[in-house]
DNA sequence: CTGAAAGCGCTTACAG
DNA sequence: CTGAAAGCGCTTACAG
């Protein structure tokens, strides 16, 4: 890049000290330094399209504006969503993003986190691919760190996650409001924790109702798999009135066995999904209604509680934040008679 | 995170000079310290947790080992598996990223940049959402950087791309080569570089064979779109043994227009997708062949030629590297008679 | 074979 | 109101 100009080369041009430059450009000179030297290093500066070195910077305050971000693979993959939403945010607090990959055993966290820290980071950020108990090492509950999409069990960390199971129960809740008695519920495997969670929250709002629910569990998260799951429920002796999935890729499934069968959502059956934030549910005909995560609320909070806790100095108190996940409604609902 | 130990407390417990501490935990000691003070400073560093600070090292070697990622948001969004992709690769070769977004302006990539410089990053690369052209501005020129999914009309920088043109063709000889002459083209949009690039190897492909194409543009790359469309194709007087869709979003549309119109694929119609990387293709039934964008050799790739030339020190020549697109047979293919 | 010294580019008390 | 000096933690010529 050839060589930067430094803030001494400002000095020289401007011709005054090197303590002054840094003044006047970090903006303390306030009537300690002469307007006219300060207009000498501001135009000195610009003409030598000076700017800092953000490492000597850092060497000097012990602040990078870096945050380091932890993830890794789940299920669906990374949580791609979630990580870009967040580092939206903390651009727009003024802090870049180091991520590393890890995987979720302890030693390789470990390592991340040392190389992290080694980069000396202001903060760390966990961001879990899917909805987790997360059992920080000590090094992350003695720095600012906040978790996203996972929580300690032992609430020394901060975590920021969404209400799973209340998204559940809304869903069920909507088919409940128009009138439906029989409602299925198609899962994903429900050994992962974050499914269990969503099936569970529509379990118990189905039993509240006084509903012994006809549950399906796909062998995984699949379009095909769903498709599979779909025919079986629709061709099945006593079809329900109305779905629940717990994923979209399951919806997009249930669709096409739909139509396959001949069978019109929300005419013969109404169906509700879970989100996963791919948008394929919305550009489903008719636009199938889900209950959302809500990701870029859920990473601008993580980002402000870290970066108000770093500027601030002092750790808040460890919290446990939880996330409503909003309806939107699409036209797969009807009443039972596709009324 | 408490005071991390520096080398000088390394030093001291060791009985040592810095100097020492420096040669003996980079490598450099080869018979100059001897054994019994290497092994002195080897244990004083275990037993200290002793890692060097990075920024500092940075500092001092001119090194960050940091790539700075330009990128921005497309008509899909964010090119999130070749952001993944190269995430990975760069870890693997010791690097790590800092990601800055910017709207595709010139202001704005050069902000930027600005702040990537600031922070020393060894290299550059850019990460573009679809593929284009990508005018360079002179900083980038200057220094290792390399283009990802786009190209420098100017052939200055070094680009990494798809051949786009030659997945069109691919795809309409996978349905030429089992005997269709009745082939229809799905596009997104044909203003888009990307769609162009796609929809034109196809089409050149059809002439090439003699066949006048039935050309569809779907008003945006979207599953309802691409229902929509499939529909009007499916139940017009003459509908085409067989499809190409350039993006896979598409041609979900059309398995569902298909299932609701009680055809089958490939018994009706066969079916050939350029793939999106949303795995979604491969997770329809039947199966969906499809031509796919090679995005983790294509990352590799540019992150080893960054990479190799930070470390070399000097820069080869503007290289426009371009990758074959892969054909992946699903079950979506069969004879003009479904034969 | 080893240690003392310089210096990367900054910021910030501290004298004058 | 301003400049000279120290120091962040490292690496690397350079004396001894």
């Amino acid at each position: 890049m050839g060589r930067r100009a430094t803030a001494q080369d400002v000095a020289d041009l401007a011709g005054v000290s090197r303590s002054a430059v840094s003044l006047v450009l970090n903006g303390r000179a306030k009537g300690a330094t002469s307007a006219v030297k300060q207009e000498a290093v501001l135009d000195a500066a610009r003409r030598l399209e000076y700017t800092p070195n953000a490492v000597a910077q850092s060497l000097r305050t012990s602040r990078t504006q870096i945050l380091g971000v932890l993830t890794w693979r789940g299920v669906g993959g990374l949580p791609l969503h979630l990580l870009a939403a967040a580092l939206q945010t903390s651009l727009d607090h003024g802090y870049k993003l180091i991520k590393m990959y890890a995987e979720p055993t302890e030693l390789d966290q470990r390592r991340a986190l040392a190389t992290l820290g080694n980069q000396q980071v202001d903060g760390m950020l966990v961001v879990a691919p899917d909805l987790c108990e997360y059992e920080p090492v000590e090094t992350l509950s003695a720095s600012p760190a906040v978790l996203l999409n996972c929580q300690d069990p032992g609430q020394r960390v901060t975590g920021v996650v969404p209400d799973e199971e209340g998204a559940g129960r809304r869903a069920v809740e909507v088919l409940l409001g128009r009138g439906h008695h029989d409602i299925a519920l198609l899962s994903g495997p429900l050994d992962h924790f974050q499914t269990g969670l969503r099936a569970g929250g529509a379990v118990q709002a189905l039993r509240t109702a006084g509903i012994r629910p006809q549950q399906l569990e796909a062998g995984d998260v699949r379009i095909d798999e769903g498709q599979t799951a779909g025919t079986a429920l629709l061709t099945a002796g006593r079809p329900p009135t109305a779905l629940v999935c717990t994923n979209e890729r399951l919806a997009v499934g249930v669709m096409l066995a739909a139509a396959r069968l001949g069978l019109s959502v929300p005419e013969d059956l109404s169906l509700v999904s879970l989100d996963d934030r791919e948008q394929l549910s919305a550009q489903l005909t008719p636009e199938v209604t889900r209950v959302e995560r809500p990701d870029d609320l859920m990473a601008a909070h993580a980002v402000d509680v870290l970066t108000s806790w770093i500027e601030s100095g002092d750790a808040p108190g460890a919290h446990a934040y939880s996330f409503v996940c909003p309806l939107v409604e699409g036209a797969s609902v009807a009443g039972p008679r596709g009324g």
